[in-house]
RNA sequence: GUGGCUGUAGCUCAGUUGGUAGAGCCCUGGAUUGUGAUUCCAGUGGUCGUGGGUUCGAGCCCCAUCAGCCACCCCA
C-alpha cells in the first residue's frame, strides 16, 4: 500500500476532478457506500472460484462473528447499496462511486494493495445506446486528460451465458487436442478459468489460439444485434475501436459488451480502464432482474499514465500567494488581518508565520512556501498601524502601507 | 502463490583484501542585532532493513527473515 504524499495531491486532484466534473456534465450522480461489506456479497458477485475471491480478499471477523471483507471492486457494493435503497425499482440509473479498493496481490508498477478506483454503473437500461454513452463518457475523460493518443480502445461481445458455455466446450475441446504444447500456465486454466486462455501472454499459446474457434461465431442472436447495434453508434460518434474478439473480463458477472482502453506506457500494466455489461447481476444478488452496464477507471494507472506522456499541466501547484512575516509580539494582530484578508480577498492563497523565528527565519520559510508576496508585520508596523509588502519575485521596491492600502494591493494582483 | 533485482542520514548515493560511518542535497545557526532565493563558514542528523552465525574485529562473509521495485499469476 502507498502513501500519496503532498507533492503528488494536486496532480491526483486535477485528475479526480477532470473525471468527476465529466460525470456530472453527463448527469451522472455520486453515490457512496461501505468500505467493508458481507464477505458472502463478493463470493456471490465476482464468483467463488476466481483468484480475487480465492486468495486476494482482506476478510476478517468482526465481533459479532460476522465475515467481513474489504472491498476488493465496487460494482458488487453498488448494486447491494442500489437495491437496499429502492434505487432500482422501475427506474433508470447512471451512477458514479471514487475511493480505495483492497486485494492481497504482489504490488508492482501500477498495481497496489490498496488501490483507488473511479466506477461507473447504469441500471435498467438494456439497449446498446447506453453501452456506447459509458463509452463516451470514458472516451471523454481518456481525451481532456490529453491521454487520448496514448490509449486503445478493445471491445468484444461475451455473448449470454448459454452462448459462453457452448464457446466454452468448444475451447476447452480444441485446446485439449494441442494441450502438450500449452505453457503451464494455461494448462491449469484449461480446468479453472478456460475464457482466461484467450488473453495469456505466452507467445506460443498466442499462435495455438490462431486456430482456436472465436467467441463472436458462438453469439447468440440478440448479442449479436446488441453488439452490432454498439458498433454503429461508436462508428456515428467517431469512436475508434478494435474488436478484439479475444478479451475476456476477469469477473464472472459480465456478458454481452466488453470493453478495455489499454496502453502500452505502463509496463505490464496495460489496462486503464475497463468494464462491460452485466445484466445478470442484480438478479443473481436477489434484485428483479435489471440490465446493467458499467465500468471502472484505475485511478494509480491514470495518473501514472498522465505522468508518463508528460500530460501534467503546468499550473498545478498549490502553492501560497502570501505570506505573512509577524516578528514580536503582533501574531494577534497578524491573524486579525490574515482573517480579514481571507474575508476580502478569497482568491488570495495565505500563509501566517507560525512558531516565531527572526526575520531571516521566517523569509525563509516565505521563500519556500512559493509566495510571490511578502507581507512584513513586525513591531515598527505595529505601533504605526501600517504593513510592509515585499515582492519576493520581482525587483521592487518595498513599501510600507495602511491595512486598507495593503488589501487594495492585493486586490490589484488577482 | 512463483521468479529476478535492491535495502547505508529526511532524499540521491559512495564505502577499498573484513580494521573509527562518508559526500552532495535538505534542515539549523552564523557571516548580516529588521529581510529570503546567490556566496562563505559551522552544526544537527545513522540500531548500515531485522535476527542469528563466523571472526580479536562485520556496512562488507554465511544463514534466516522482512520490506521495496520489476515481471509472472491475477486484475483497474
Amino acid at each position: 500500500m502507498n502513501d500519496v504524499l503532498p507533492m503528488d495531491s494536486p496532480l491526483w486532484q486535477y485528475v479526480e476532478g477532470v473525471v468527476t466534473d465529466i460525470l456530472s456534465r453527463y448527469g451522472y450522480q455520486e453515490i457512496r457506500f461501505p468500505i467493508v461489506e458481507s464477505t458472502e456479497l463478493f463470493k456471490r458477485s465476482i464468483g467463488e472460484v476466481t483468484d480475487i475471491v480465492e486468495k486476494e480478499m482482506y476478510t476478517f471477523e468482526d465481533r459479532n462473528g460476522d465475515s467481513l471483507t474489504l472491498r476488493p471492486e465496487g460494482t458488487a457494493c453498488c448494486v447491494r447499496a442500489c437495491e437496499e435503497n429502492g434505487l432500482l425499482y422501475n427506474q433508470a440509473q447512471r451512477l458514479w462511486y471514487m475511493g480505495p479498493m483492497f486485494r492481497h496481490e504482489r504490488p508492482q508498477k501500477g498495481r497496489y494493495r490498496q488501490f483507488h478506483q473511479i466506477g461507473v454503473e447504469t441500471f435498467g437500461m438494456n439497449g446498446p445506446d447506453i453501452d456506447a454513452e459509458t463509452l463516451l463518457l470514458s472516451a471523454r475523460i481518456l481525451r481532456e486528460l490529453g491521454v487520448a493518443p496514448f490509449v486503445q480502445l478493445q471491445i468484444n461481445s461475451l455473448g449470454s451465458s448459454d452462448a459462453r458455455v457452448n464457446y466454452k466446450h468448444a475451447l476447452v475441446s480444441y485446446l485439449d487436442s494441442v494441450r502438450d504444447q500449452l505453457d503451464e500456465d494455461s494448462k491449469r486454466r484449461l480446468e479453472t478459468n478456460p475464457l482466461r486462455i484467450l488473453d495469456s501472454k505466452d507467445a506460443n499459446t498466442q499462435l495455438l489460439l490462431n486456430d482456436a474457434p472465436i467467441l463472436l461465431d458462438y453469439l447468440d442472436g440478440e448479442s449479436r444485434l446488441h453488439f452490432d447495434g454498439l458498433k454503429l453508434l461508436l462508428d456515428a460518434a467517431g469512436i475508434e475501436y478494435l474488436v478484439n474478439p479475444r478479451l475476456v473480463r476477469g469477473l464472472d458477472y459480465y456478458g454481452k459488451t466488453a470493453f478495455e482502453w489499454v496502453t502500452d506506457k505502463l509496463g505490464a500494466q496495460s489496462t486503464v480502464c475497463a468494464g462491460g455489461r452485466y445484466d445478470g447481476l442484480v438478479e443473481q444478488l436477489g434484485g428483479k432482474p435489471t440490465p446493467a452496464v458499467g465500468f471502472g477507471i484505475g485511478l494509480e494507472r491514470l495518473v501514472l499514465l498522465v505522468q508518463a506522456i508528460n500530460a501534467v499541466p503546468e499550473k498545478l501547484d498549490q502553492q501560497a500567494d502570501v505570506f505573512l512575516v509577524a516578528v514580536g509580539d503582533v501574531q494577534s494582530i497578524a491573524m486579525r488581518l490574515a482573517e480579514r484578508i481571507r474575508d476580502e480577498l478569497p482568491f488570495v492563497r495565505l500563509i501566517v508565520n507560525c512558531g516565531g523565528g527572526n526575520f531571516k527565519s521566517q523569509f525563509k520559510k516565505a521563500d519556500k512556501s512559493g509566495a510571490d508576496v511578502a507581507l512584513i508585520l513586525g513591531e515598527d508596523e505595529a505601533k504605526s498601524g501600517k504593513l510592509t509588502i515585499k515582492f519576493l519575485r520581482e525587483e521592487s521596491e518595498q513599501r510600507t502601507l495602511s491595512f486598507d492600502e495593503a488589501i487594495g494591493w492585493l486586490q490589484a494582483l488577482e
